[in-house]
DNA sequence: TGACGCAACATTGAATACAATATACAAAAA
DNA sequence: TTTTTGTATATTGTATTCAATGTTGCGTCA
């Protein structure tokens, strides 16, 4: 019998704060004052400070001791260390995944990316950036290592936003959409190392 | 100037814990009491709450709601999966080491080798571990990276224990010392993608 | 004897109160 | 006028208190 799962405040604190963020809400730089934000949220401090511990641990917010914490706004260098690591991880996902991928589940990859193909041709980007990042996720997920999983999905919400904002210029949409098409072919053969390289300039 | 880093309770207290965790004082399974802790440490339950939120974040320690937080103790198989990514992080930063050490960075990973070898030759198998830990965060450094860096540091601080445990067992210690001597050859001849394999697969 | 229920206790979750520190602004001195 | 310094205020850090939940053990009843 599946166990009911309890969320405490300070969970559904933290992951509510995370949307904000995402969504720029709250915008880098926005200062988290405390009791704004327990007026906002309606819970006392207690679980909102434990909350903003998480997300500091995540790196997705900064504090500065008697001076609270301030929404990250990392700058061009960071964004790229971020993009390279992200591009390192999805590259060793692939490889893994090559060998661990059940049939089936390249087969929703490829469900996946001829869905994409459509919202490329309506044009339809928000929907062509949701499945992007569900195609990346997936094979992310099959390469069957939690701890990558985990990390990975860490970093991809980190950027989530900074990379939403910047799929509006369409420059690299045009060649997005190849590489996606080899990506899924290298996973239908198997290529581990092809597929890594791959993933790795894919971004 | 150099400005003074005041240090939160909260903070001073994770590390304190974490340290416990490492030398394996709170072996894995140990049940973190809140007001325990609280008396042994000498503070209150607040900032300890706030360190154990950290410590969750950092897959340290793992909580149930209402029942409290205990040591983690990853099975076979999470332990499998950190060292996978652990060694494709290495292998990665190994990668990008070769293109972005400075000859005297490559310099110091020549010493700490030689060093290792003095501590293989006479058998002290903690010095040895010691420095073997320096060379591989001094190449996941010379990445330049900084995310990477810390994913690294994070991921190595929860292996810390386990891996020096199993560094009794001398089978590995013959070759791994050869490894060493390979891995210190490609990074001077900047031979990337050699030394990435070769990191990846020293774990 | 064993299962069930209830009560007392232990422990964590959340809220509030108090202390320490930083910031802003005004008054006084150069 | 400018600088400095002290004070008031805002904000975070820490401690304490109260509430909710889980656990344990005993007593009762079938």
């Amino acid at each position: 019998m599946e166990p009911i799962h309890r969320q405490p405040l300070a969970l559904q604190v933290a992951s509510r704060i995370r949307d904000l963020i995402a969504t720029d809400q709250f915008p880098p730089g926005t200062p988290l004052k405390e009791v704004n934000l327990c007026k906002q949220l309606s819970v006392s401090r207690t679980p909102l400070r434990e909350a903003l511990k998480q997300l500091i641990a995540e790196g997705l917010v900064e504090q500065i001791p008697y001076r609270g914490v301030v929404v990250c706004n990392p700058d061009q260098a960071s964004i790229e260390q971020m993009l390279e690591l992200l591009g390192a991880l999805e590259g060793f996902a692939g490889e893994m995944a090559c060998l661990r991928a059940t049939p089936e589940e390249i087969d929703a990859i490829r469900v996946l990316t001829q869905q994409m193909h459509e919202t490329y041709e309506k044009d339809e980007r928000l929907s062509y950036y949701k499945i992007n990042q569900s195609i990346h996720r997936s094979i992310v997920e099959f390469s069957k290592n939690g701890e990558l999983i985990r990390s990975h999905e860490r970093l991809n919400s980190r950027l989530y936003r900074i990379r939403f904002l910047s799929n509006r210029r369409t420059d690299r949409w045009h060649t997005a959409i190849e590489e996606h098409d080899a990506i899924l072919r290298n996973l239908e053969q198997r290529e581990g190392l092809k597929l890594n390289k791959l993933l790795r300039e894919h971004l």
